[in-house]
DNA sequence: GTCTATAACGCGATAGAC
DNA sequence: GTCTATCGCGTTATAGAC
């Protein structure tokens, strides 16, 4: 991984234009942590593997922790496509949050990279930029008011605040995820210990939540 | 923190038991780790701290996995120990539910530098020896057994194997803590966002799991 | 003006000889 | 326990090539 040849000569490579490098660069960053862990990126290592000396990647990045935000930016972007992707109008309420459980613990497993940076803290220090940060607000307004539409349009009273279990769900829904990425973490979404509890999960949340006549 | 003077002459500290300079060494570990994160643990800096040149630490530990290792295994018997004191035998499943969740928060927010090595993986590479991780699953085979205990004798059926409701109730819990430090690390068991929804998720779940009559 | 290389600094973990 | 030495890291300064 770390040893791979460049591919091009350095004529060729400065031909190509700042962003095709940049690409490149997160690429590599990406692969790097996707085999190493986001704690183990090495500047030195994205350098030797781009054939270029470990100063000239200043030329594209001002820091480690430079890189590690253009990822947490990228991730969250992607994100929020994903996961409008995977918000739908038609279905039960079981049904859409069957979804969205999925759709997270997908996210995570498909882009462990952009998993550990955007929801772990792996990396000492980093702290992701203000603006960057912002993108993780849209995401949770996004997903309080799809909440607040499926609990209104099915009469679903919690008997909470909806911002308490909307933020129960999240909690679920994370403590699912790690868990199944730190048990099964070959193991597609819908199957092992912990991956194969989102419809047992989301069944016990919508009990416990439905307006069923009670005896006590 | 780091430049710390050492109280003792080395001539002092020559006197002293290998045990109470691993005890140090640990103690200073520790400390780092609350202040820095796991994942920048220096053992340079805790040979400066001791007083002793770094290769002079390899004498008590082999590698600063090593280190790791230990704190690893002093967690989980700590961890055992505190949840043991935390499990009651009166009081209502809710009562004990909720003293289950707000003793792992409790632990997690008391023992920052145990549960990162413990729950979270901050350490790339770092692999607990197999004789310590098998005091994890010690830990878990007690709460199966708790789990099945408080179930039984109140009669409770959640419809879902006793193992799938327990891991339910494990990813919840743990999703609700690692919420809970990420958004409000300074604040109480039992305050901040997710911190004060332990009762809230209790309810929920055994809400969802009590036999009572539904209308549907 | 943009990219590059060389050299060097101070840090880290670790190995080996004393 | 020590010291010396090797190697890797992120980073900066500086200077030369396109």
């Amino acid at each position: 991984m770390e040893k791979g040849k460049q591919t091009l000569s350095i004529q060729q490579r400065r031909r190509r234009n700042r962003e095709e490098i940049i690409e490149d660069i997160v690429q590599i960053a990406r692969d790097m942590i996707q085999a190493d862990g986001a704690a183990s990126l090495s500047f030195n290592a994205i350098a030797r593997q781009l054939g270029i000396k470990p100063p000239s990647l200043y030329t594209y990045f001002d820091s480690k922790h430079a890189i590690y935000d253009e990822l947490f930016r990228r991730g969250w972007q992607l994100f929020l496509k994903h996961t409008e992707a995977d918000i739908v109008q038609d279905g039960t309420v079981y049904e859409k949050l069957v979804l969205i459980f999925e759709s997270y613990m997908r996210f995570a497993q498909e882009n462990p990279d952009y998993y550990q940076i955007m929801f772990q803290r792996p990396v000492p220090n980093f702290v992701p930029s203000a603006e960057n940060l912002a993108l993780s607000f849209t995401s949770l307004d996004r997903f309080t008011a799809f909440l607040h539409d499926i609990l209104e349009s099915e009469g679903i009273n919690p008997g909470i605040p909806d911002e308490q279990a909307r933020d129960i769900i999240i909690a679920l829904n994370h403590g699912l995820t790690e868990m199944h990425l730190a048990n099964n973490p070959e193991l597609p979404v819908g199957e092992g210990r912990y991956g194969g509890l989102i419809h047992q999960a989301v069944e016990t949340l919508l009990k416990a939540w439905s307006p069923v006549k009670r005896s006590e």
